[in-house]
DNA sequence: CTTCTGATAATTTTT
DNA sequence: TTATCAGAAG
């Protein structure tokens, strides 16, 4: 018996029954025929390649509920993986929607961290861990890489641990273990130890019983490699496979799924269905490869593919800027986007301002406008490219009383009140945490200082044991002092007394006894700092939220792999958020500040990734313009301040980019000169020029002379045909000596009277002595 | 051992 | 501008 319809639209099908294939089921009405083939096409793999607004999401779900309703699987038997909790947690809501509510089945369903740790849990011992191993977040993995580097005696000044837990992520999301790396891979780092620390790193989290994040797929590679029994579980489990945002996964979990994937003797065909757009590609500077889902055709053979390109979410002028854009991107599989809004809109809108406060001023009168209007101000969104534009749309949000939110900020448990709370938890489940033993022992300050620890820690090494053990044993002996020595009994019969009672009281109970038995919440309690009292809140808000969990391993897990914040849904407010953080979104307006070059294009993705830098730059942009169903605005400043320090800004190429035709250029009276589209005349590329003044004497224009010429010397990468501005100089030396007379835009005349590299103290007639960077000043 | 001070550095995106 | 860190003084 088939249940597959003869034709895309149902025929009016009542509810949803357990009843096979009586009718049409309802949840395969009003979709377009790919998207209806997408959903039906189960059996063996399938790519679908789905732009921005093709109704994606609507997709996966409902073919999960079609798998569930054909019983070709049962909710356990499917594993969808996602990259953020959010989108997981949607497609719970709406799976739920089509089964009635019972999601409970859907155990499988999460982020490629939640499922690859659940997963690892159940097998721990098999890669050196036991079952109830703590997740590491950055922090406690920076410590730890300090505390190696220590030991190696490695400067760490000159090599920050912080550096080096990037070149370690960037081995572990290539999904490289240590044993697999030569001595070619060490690169610079530390002369080459980087490899040798990451080894005893690796060694050290076994100690440790805990795992970081990227050893959650890692380790979950070896598991499955190592143990082929094991994996031949998961390959009888999972019949069916789903995987979203695919142009976003890194190489790890790419091998981590294909091991899963895997066709063998007990199955000829996989059936994973991958999900993405090579155009929203985002997260390569995270180690994610676009590669993966452009060679998914290599990889199983026979792969059908299925592209959406009916959008249903923007205006045509809104999608026709977005593919102008991006149709400047060579490395794409391309996909030509068409309008189903049925609606021209409104042009985009491109505002020149004079700087950053005009910005946020602008966009507050337009917002308030619109609200006169009618409009919602949960149907606006402001979306920058780097977090620290945020502030200046904060500051003016609240003069005006315009009610915002703020998406995906420091994260709640990243907060360090919440953090040492957790160390508390931890070093009370898990005595071997000693990051978590380390970050508590004198907090609140108990009078252990530098001294105290360090001989805590050479016995520990000693006796290669926890700290804690080995606090047990110092304190049985006459190493320390009398004073520390019983600080220290009493802090270890504390652990012992709360470790007792988690056995038998509820753990948030618990849980706020040993906050408050520990001092610590007298702690801030004693604080007179501003903050503190909101500290308080939060550490009340962690207790409750333990509430909903049953066991305080499962709240441990949440807060470790989660970052679920709870917004307030409710109040009509203003978002606002990184571009990134605005994936997968939607918004009838959309305001997209800060186009200039330099912070968009971000100078860093430049510098680093070259040409792929810049084209995953464009990508962002085009993610940005396609979150708009009806406006998208965008500005930009002619003077930005970076850090205390003023800069002037040129127009971001992408606004050459856009086509003239959908652009309305606006630009407030206080800032002169203008822009120009097209990229026809190209005198005037950079146009922001004074009108009398030539256009070479522009400082962007001279600015960009001078990189165009030092970069032929170095070879940092380059975009070919590009002047590319770099704000810092930092090779050469300065054109100017103490004494010169120089001219600055923003303050005027002055004398030159110190030169530190590229930055400049100029003591000017009007403001008297600043700091300003050379690039931003000129010879009268 | 703690606290204060001054200096210095660093500013993208995140599971 | 801001946060963080090291060093010196208490």
């Amino acid at each position: 018996m088939t249940d597959r319809p003869a034709k895309p639209q149902g025929l009016g099908a009542g509810p949803i029954t357990s009843q096979l294939g009586a009718r049409t089921p309802q949840y395969l009405d009003g979709l377009n025929p790919e998207q209806h083939d997408a959903i039906v096409s189960v059996d063996g793999p399938l790519l679908v390649l789905a732009g921005a607004g093709t109704g994606k999401t609507r997709v996966l779900t409902t073919r999960i509920a079609h798998i569930l309703h054909t019983r070709r699987a049962r909710a356990h038997e499917i594993l969808a993986v996602t990259f953020t909790n959010k989108a997981a947690r949607e497609m719970k809501e709406r799976i739920g929607k089509f089964v009635g509510g019972a999601i409970e089945g859907m155990p499988w369903l999460g982020t490629f961290h939640s499922i690859g740790a659940r997963i690892l849990r159940r097998h721990a011992e098999l890669v050196g861990l036991k079952s109830d191993f703590t997740i590491l977040d950055t922090d406690d993995q920076i410590r730890l890489l300090k505390q190696l580097l220590q030991a190696e005696n490695v400067d760490e000044k000159r090599w920050p641990a912080r550096q080096l837990a990037h070149v370690i992520d960037g081995w572990k999301n290539k999904g490289l273990q240590p044993s697999q790396l030569s001595e070619a891979d060490a690169g610079v780092f530390a002369d080459g130890k980087a490899v040798k620390i990451y080894q005893q790193y690796q060694a050290r989290l076994k100690v440790l019983n805990a795992a970081d994040f990227g050893d959650l797929l890692l380790e979950g590679i070896r598991l499955f490699k190592e143990n082929p029994t094991v994996l031949a579980e998961y390959h009888q489990r999972f019949k069916y496979m789903l995987v979203d945002e695919y142009q976003d996964t890194n190489v790890a979990q790419y091998l981590w799924l294909r091991l899963l994937a895997q066709t063998n003797e007990h199955r000829d065909t996989a059936n994973v269905c991958v999900v993405g757009d090579d155009d929203q590609s985002i997260y390569g500077w995270r180690g994610a490869e676009v590669d993966n889902i452009l060679r998914f055709e290599k990889d199983f053979p026979g792969a059908k593919v299925i592209r959406l390109e009916r959008n249903y979410r923007s205006t045509s002028k809104i999608l026709k800027a977005a593919s102008h854009l991006i149709a400047h991107n060579e490395d794409r599989l391309g996909k030509t986007l068409q309008t189903d809004v049925g609606e021209e809109g409104e042009p985009i809108a491109v505002t020149s301002v004079w700087d950053s406060e005009e910005e946020a001023r602008n966009i507050g009168e337009d917002i308030e406008q619109l609200q006169r209007q009618g409009h919602k101000l949960n149907s606006m969104a402001i979306l920058v490219r780097a977090s620290f534009q945020m502030r200046e749309f904060e500051d003016r949000f609240i003069t005006l009383g315009l009610n915002y939110r703020v998406i995906g900020g420091p994260r709640f448990y990243e907060r360090k009140e919440i953090r040492d709370a957790l160390a508390y938890l931890r070093i009370v489940t898990q005595p071997a945490d000693d990051l978590a033993f380390e970050r508590i022992v004198n907090v609140p300050k108990r009078g252990l200082g530098d001294a105290t620890i360090r001989l805590l820690h050479d016995a520990a090494r000693a006796a290669n044991v926890p700290l804690v053990q080995a606090t047990r044993e110092l304190i049985e002996t006459d190493e320390l002092k009398p004073k520390q020595r019983s600080t220290l009994r009493g802090l270890l019969s504390q652990f012992d007394e709360w470790a007792m009672r988690l056995q038998t009281l509820p753990h948030s109970e618990v849980a706020e006894a040993i906050l408050d038995e520990s001092g610590y919440t007298q702690m801030w309690q004693n604080d007179k700092s501003a903050d503190a009292p909101g500290r308080l809140e939060n550490l009340k808000e962690l207790i409750r939220s333990m509430e909903e969990f049953e066991t305080l391993g499962g709240f441990l897990e949440h807060i470790a792999l989660v970052m679920d914040r709870d917004s307030a849904d409710a109040d009509d407010a203003v978002s606002i958020m990184t571009l990134h953080a605005a994936k997968g979104l939607e918004f009838d307006t959309v305001f997209l500040p800060g186009w200039e070059e330099g912070l968009f294009p971000h100078q860093r993705a430049l510098d680093e990734a070259g040409k792929s830098g810049l084209e995953e730059e464009r990508r962002l942009a085009y993610v940005g313009i396609t979150r708009a169903r009806k406006r998208a605005k965008l500005s930009l400043a002619q003077n930005r301040r970076i850090h205390g320090l003023w800069q002037s800004a040129i127009p971001s190429r992408f606004l050459d980019e856009l086509p003239a035709d959908v652009v309305e250029v606006k630009d407030t009276g206080s800032s002169y000169g203008g822009i120009n589209y097209g990229g026809r005349d190209q005198a005037t590329k950079f146009d922001r020029r004074d009108p009398f003044e030539s256009v070479y004497e522009t400082p962007g224009w001279q600015r960009a002379q001078r990189q165009h010429k030092s970069r032929s010397f170095d070879r940092g990468p380059t975009i070919e045909g590009e002047l590319v501005a770099r704000s810092t100089n930092t090779a050469s030396s300065s054109r100017y000596k103490v004494g010169d007379k120089v001219l600055h835009l923003k303050f005027g005349e002055g004398t030159v009277a110190a030169v530190d590299g590229n930055k400049l103290s100029i003591d000017f007639a009007s403001v008297g002595r600043k700091k300003v960077l050379e690039s931003f000043i000129q010879k009268p």
